[in-house]
RNA sequence: GGGCGCUUAGCUCAGUUGGUAGAGCGUCUGGUUUACACCCAGAAGGUCACAGGUUCGAGCCCUGUAGCGCCCACCA
């Protein structure tokens, strides 16, 4: 057997890679002992759009270590990795490579735009499946999926039918958040709200039949051209008299009714507010339960309609607004100007502002699915991980509004709805319909909108395991663990509950584990505006894949936010090559011995012994519980601190005087060997290429058993003679003495042995009892 | 307006049934020990934000205060 090198070659990873994949390990079928059940995680999948961050890199760690474990305790344990097409977020990267090639989404039509998104993401795919495996991930890649894939877009079909038949989803003109922009409609979550300063314009309008007008107060004055109704709170006693009457609505002279709604705050403004049900969502609320008619000014383009009248038609927002105020200004009805700050509504990708716009789109009624999954987590069937979680899931539940799945944008998958000239809506499962029931024209048209990505990434758990036919869906569903970053936890976990428990009838996982973002140094997120973005394959390139996972497991209490900075990756690179050394030192001192007798243990035998047994118990239990980040610290102490700091240095003195030689070698191996399957999720290249170059078994580790204790009994009394000896040595260094001074033992019961052992390990003359 | 966190050694952070404060990095002292200088031996450094309370005992439980951060919301 050649030597090893001083240190771990870090191009190893590559190759250990190639013969886990090679030798199936990351199928299920590697374990088929039914007694020992079944694990499963679908891994989120990363959008692919553009290269892995650290958050991944931390995502991976985490999965993958739960993952190993589950395996080397014998389970069929299925990782299922994927690729999101992330709609309007690769929709917004790719408009800015069309940018680059100085062209715009208005130079193709719709299939090729498509087609080109789509080659953009295939090869995103293959960087991001190599940067994956870069990480370690233990992963089925013969169950990869996408969320275009036909199977998946099928799945998804089937239940948007289904909720449409059943009248869960729902085809409304109502007020969405529309980016004039980007030209689509989104949810409520795809919104920024953002701190502005902004004028409040107090304006008089005229009361019909009386020499009094009403002030209201807008911080958008262009809108009132819309106006249909001015409302005040019916408690207010102000106002009290005029609930009913009819005001005028200056410039464009419409009259309409001045009405009282609940919605009303007293406190703001004059505590009187205009109303414009079409571009305004409190507004078209109160429109609703009033039966205010809903008049359109602005359109798609954020630019004034017909509607808006002669003067102001054409004119964009911002003009409109100026214009109106100088009309006012010239009708003397501007009572008086204020500035305010308040929070205005943003794209969240662009920053771009936000019009709220009745448009026709598909929502889902969210009411009673939100019911259904807030109970799943009440009793239990859905965990979470930090429990503090659950505290926000429940806060967002139980105040969620319908749900607008309907995208304008070309990527992501149609909705499967056509449209007849007479007005039929046929909704299908994919199927393209001949002609309308209803009139029997064969001319129809299929509905241009995508769905929400969210909408199709709901339905992942089940949709990729092959619900409801498919093997794995029967073996795996529900799912073990949903590991993701806090910051989608309602955009996809929530709404995975909800789909989950709507077409399976069982909650889709039954824990959620929460882990943190990655900032910079200083604590901010990273971005690549700032240009702090830390690239992790940098990173395993110059330290190792190891060292990253490592670093970004250790000292990060599960779903805490972790500063990253480069010093961790140092310490846990070091970590790395101190294990690879101790490999070494085990590998030049030792040979595989048989046959000891745990009565003829040294006292440091058995002290080891029974320190590992107890790390394994706080190992195990700390990956049971999730505490991965106690499990490694355990580790990484037992082994820098105790292995190889007291054992291996005690061990010297044995072995090179010839005592209890077989003992010790036996002892040496036999620690290692559960150390290196005990953190062999943690650091798992590092680990089995020690576990070949020193031959510690036939198979290879990734289908080694878990270590839950090292089977060495432990003689107390022996024990407790070395912590003794540990004691000493320890005294006598913390004196700091000098190599010619002695030392004197009071009342010593060591042997002379223990006394050599002890001097072995200090530069002292002699000890004297 | 509602909700959730955080405040522990110079820095970044652990500390899960309440029982004498921990790690890594940094600093300082000493080491050419044949596994490892990506190392070894040692040292300094904390009234656990503050104020009350419960308890034999509180970093940990309860109440309140302050500072910081985040999320949600229909302030027109």
């Amino acid at each position: 057997m050649a030597e090893l090198e001083k240190r771990f070659d870090l191009a190893q990873e590559q190759k250990i890679y190639e013969e886990w994949e090679k030798g199936g390990y990351f199928k299920p079928e590697i374990n088929n002992d039914k007694d020992k059940g079944e694990y499963c995680i679908i891994m989120p999948p990363p959008n692919a759009n553009g290269n892995l961050h650290l958050g991944h890199a931390l995502m991976v760690a985490v999965e993958d270590i739960l993952i190993r474990y589950n395996r080397m305790l014998g389970k069929k344990t299925l990782w299922l990795p994927g690729a999101d097409h992330a709609g309007f977020e690769t929709w917004v990267v790719f408009e800015k490579v069309l940018q680059k090639q100085g062209k715009s989404k208005f130079d193709f039509d719709r299939d090729d735009l498509y087609k080109q998104i789509w080659d953009f993401t295939q090869n995103n795919k293959e960087v991001m499946v190599s940067q994956l495996k870069s990480l370690g991930s233990s992963c089925d890649w013969s169950r990869e999926k996408f969320t275009l894939d036909k199977d998946i877009v099928k799945t998804v079909y089937k239940i948007f039918k289904k909720m449409h038949d059943e009248g869960l989803i729902y085809r409304g003109n109502r007020i969405v958040n529309w980016d004039p922009y980007h030209q689509t409609g989104f949810s409520d979550l795809e919104i920024n709200h953002v701190e502005r300063k902004t004028n409040l314009t107090y304006i008089r309008y005229p009361i019909k039949g009386r020499e009094d007008f009403i002030t209201v107060a807008t911080t958008r004055p262009e809108t009132m051209l819309g106006d249909t109704a001015v409302a005040v709170n019916p408690n207010d006693i102000r106002y009290k008299n005029l609930i009913g009457e009819i005001a005028v609505l200056p410039i464009l002279n419409r009259e309409i009714p001045i009405i009282a709604d609940e919605a009303v705050e007293m406190g703001f403004g004059t505590g009187a507010v205009k109303i414009t049900p079409a571009h305004d969502n409190l507004d078209f609320e109160i429109g609703e339960r009033h039966n205010l008619p809903a008049i359109q000014v602005i359109d798609k383009f954020a630019k004034m309609t017909a509607e808006a009248g002669n003067d102001f038609e054409g004119l964009k927002v911002k003009e409109a607004r100026t214009k109106v105020l100088d009309k006012l200004e010239e009708l003397k009805l501007i009572e008086k100007v204020e500035e305010i700050t308040h929070n205005a509504s943003v794209c969240y990708k662009c920053g771009r502002d936000i019009e709220p716009l009745i448009t026709e789109q598909w929502f889902i009624r969210v009411k009673d699915l939100a019911k259904s999954a807030i109970e799943a987590v009440e009793n239990g069937d859905t965990k979470f991980v930090t429990a503090r979680y659950e505290k926000i899931f429940f806060n967002w539940m139980e105040n969620l509004k319908d749900w607008n799945i309907s995208r304008q944008i070309v990527w992501g998958i149609r909705i499967p709805a056509w449209f007849c000239e007479c007005g039929e809506i046929m909704v299908t499962d994919g199927e393209v319909p001949k002609k309308c029931p209803k009139c029997g024209s064969p001319k129809l048209t299929q509905d241009p909108d995508t769905f929400d990505t969210w909408f199709s990434s709901a339905q992942w758990p089940y949709a990729t395991l092959g619900y409801p036919d498919g093997k794995d869906y029967q073996d795996f569903y529900p799912t073990d663990v949903m590991e993701t970053a806090w910051d989608i936890l309602i955009f996809w976990v929530a709404r995975m509950i909800m789909m989950g428990i709507y077409t399976t009838g069982k909650e889709p996982f039954k824990t959620v584990y929460i882990h943190g973002l990655i900032r910079d140094k200083k604590g901010a997120k990273m971005s690549k505006s700032k240009g702090n973005v830390v690239n992790p394959m940098d990173l395993i390139e110059k330290y190792g894949s190891d060292a990253l996972r490592l670093s970004l497991i250790m000292g990060n209490a599960p779903g805490n936010d972790l500063n990253f900075m480069e010093e961790k990756i140092i310490g846990s690179r070091n970590f790395v090559t101190k294990l690879w050394n101790i490999a070494r030192f085990i590998q030049m001192n030792t040979e595989e011995v048989n046959n000891v007798s745990h009565e003829t243990f040294t006292i440091a035998d058995n002290w080891i012994n029974s320190e590992l047994n107890s790390t394994l118990k706080l190992v195990t239990k700390n990956i049971d519980t999730y505490n991965l980040n106690l499990a490694i610290e355990e580790l990484y102490d037992f082994v820098w601190s105790k292995f190889a700091a007291i054992y291996i240095e005690s061990a010297k003195f044995y072995l090179n005087n010839g005592i209890n030689k077989d003992n010790v070698s036996f002892t040496l191996r036999s620690v290692f060997r559960h150390v290196i399957k005990a953190l062999h999720p943690f650091m798992p290249f590092v680990t089995e290429e020690i576990w070949q170059n020193l031959k510690l078994s036939d198979k290879m580790l990734i289908v080694e058993d878990w270590p839950n204790n090292n089977q060495v009994e432990t003689n107390e009394a022996a024990i407790k003679k070395f912590n003794g000896v540990i004691a000493v040595i320890s005294d006598i260094r913390n004196k700091n003495m000098d190599p010619s001074d002695s030392y004197t033992i009071d009342n010593s019961e060591f042997s002379e042995e223990e006394i050599n052992l002890i001097m072995s390990q200090v530069k002292i003359r002699e000890i004297k009892h």
